[in-house]
DNA sequence: GCGGATCAC
DNA sequence: TATGGTGATCCGC
């Protein structure tokens, strides 16, 4: 009993990214306990408690391996990452200036505008089976994406349903777009919602601060579009997308370009904010008392004696506080684009080899369209 | 080289 | 009653 509450309030309400912040403790708890009770009988939950035993298993070999170490060995590795550290430290590049705009509760919001009586309302877009996102209404009930909508529905009995409508979602983005281009036309759009902008030359050319640029294109996308979005100020893109989360709804943070204010900031970070480390890494990490990204260095012989090389070189970089610092390069006329194409259903469990067949069948026939 | 796991949106 | 779909990358085997 204990290990389940334990496991569904790891698995189940994970909120390490996004906001629930205005809910007092005893709120958050009351939500924590309302999902778990609705969750503990299903096989979803089953499936997340075997994970989550492979998890375990995998921390308690590391554990393991650790415990093998020798002092030496220890001396050998911190003295490695020593060397990494000073060569990173060379090529630290705090000469760029990036934003990156995240938009407010994006689908919700364009929902609201097609429909002003929904404003004042508990909405989610989605449906019973999963929720893509909420309005800042909801949320205070403790509706977020990626919950199911029947789980939602006992946390908020009020709660509006709307069906998501991608055309519409769609046309606003490219009305953002159209506006991220005017600070930087080479600006990458992480998905309908979210960009990154390179605004160096932008500041060079008008004068103006990263602050004052954030200020501006924000006013213009809610002068172009009526929906408000939120901003990251930073030398790198992995410190912007950090940043444009602190603020939000309708807001700004700008950390500026100086070393000292770069490892003053990182020093304290959760290592489940930087996006790349989801629950199963932050898990693995918090394991061995690395929590945040000052642990990452203070621990980082550790690391490097347990993890697997790409995932010690991207934390080691992470918990300096570095990230890209340019456009990815164009991609070549030989280079391919998209590196692969699927599709995937969910469906009630079948048994027989006709229904398995016809299931396949219909996969492969959308997937030929698709392609 | 393949399949499972992880992650992001 | 009931927990999504697509694409990328990494890693162990």
């Amino acid at each position: 009993m204990q290990e389940e509450s334990i496991l569904s309030y790891e698995t189940v309400f994970t909120n390490g990214k996004a906001g629930m912040e205005c809910l007092s403790a005893q709120e958050k708890e009351k939500i924590k306990k309302t999902i778990y009770e609705m969750s503990k009988g299903s096989a979803h939950f089953q499936n997340e408690k075997r994970k989550n035993q492979q998890v375990e298993a995998k921390i308690t070999a590391l554990k393991a391996r650790a415990c093998l170490l020798s002092e030496a060995e220890l001396m050998k590795h911190q003295r490695t990452m020593e060397h990494k550290m000073v060569i990173l430290e060379a090529g630290r590049d705090i000469s760029r200036t990036w934003i990156h705009v995240d938009m407010d509760a994006f689908f919700a919001a364009c929902e609201e505008l097609l429909n002003p009586s929904l404003k004042s309302l508990p909405v989610a877009v989605g449906g019973i089976g999963m929720i893509s996102t909420a309005n800042y209404v909801a949320r205070k009930f403790g509706v977020r994406s990626a919950m199911p909508g029947f789980i939602a529905k006992v946390l908020c009995p009020e709660l509006t349903f709307v069906p998501p409508h991608f055309d519409l979602y769609s046309k606003f983005s490219s009305m953002t777009r159209e506006v991220f281009r005017h600070y930087d036309p080479q600006f990458e759009a992480g998905s309908l919602d979210e960009a990154y902008l390179d605004i160096t030359s932008y500041c060079l050319r008008t004068g103006l601060t990263g602050a004052q640029v954030a200020k501006e294109l924000r006013g213009r996308v809610k002068v172009e579009t009526k929906l408000t979005c939120s901003c990251g100020v930073a030398a790198n893109k992995m410190l912007a997308k950090i940043c444009s989360d602190l603020h939000k709804p309708d807001g700004q943070f700008v950390l500026p370009n100086s070393r000292h204010a770069i490892v003053a900031f990182v020093d304290t970070l959760p290592v489940r904010k930087i996006p790349g480390i989801g629950r199963v890494t932050e898990q693995l990490l918090t394991a061995f008392s690395v929590n945040t990204c000052g642990a990452i260095l203070k621990h980082i012989g550790l690391l490097s004696a347990l993890l697997t090389p790409a995932l010690l070189e991207f934390v080691l970089a992470a918990g300096m506080g570095l990230g890209p610092t340019q456009h990815p390069a164009p991609l070549q006329d030989h280079q391919p684009g998209r590196k692969g194409i699927s599709c995937e259903r969910t469906f009630k469990p079948l048994s027989s080899r006709h229904d398995l067949e016809a299931k396949a069948t219909e996969l492969v026939e959308h997937l030929c369209k698709d392609m």
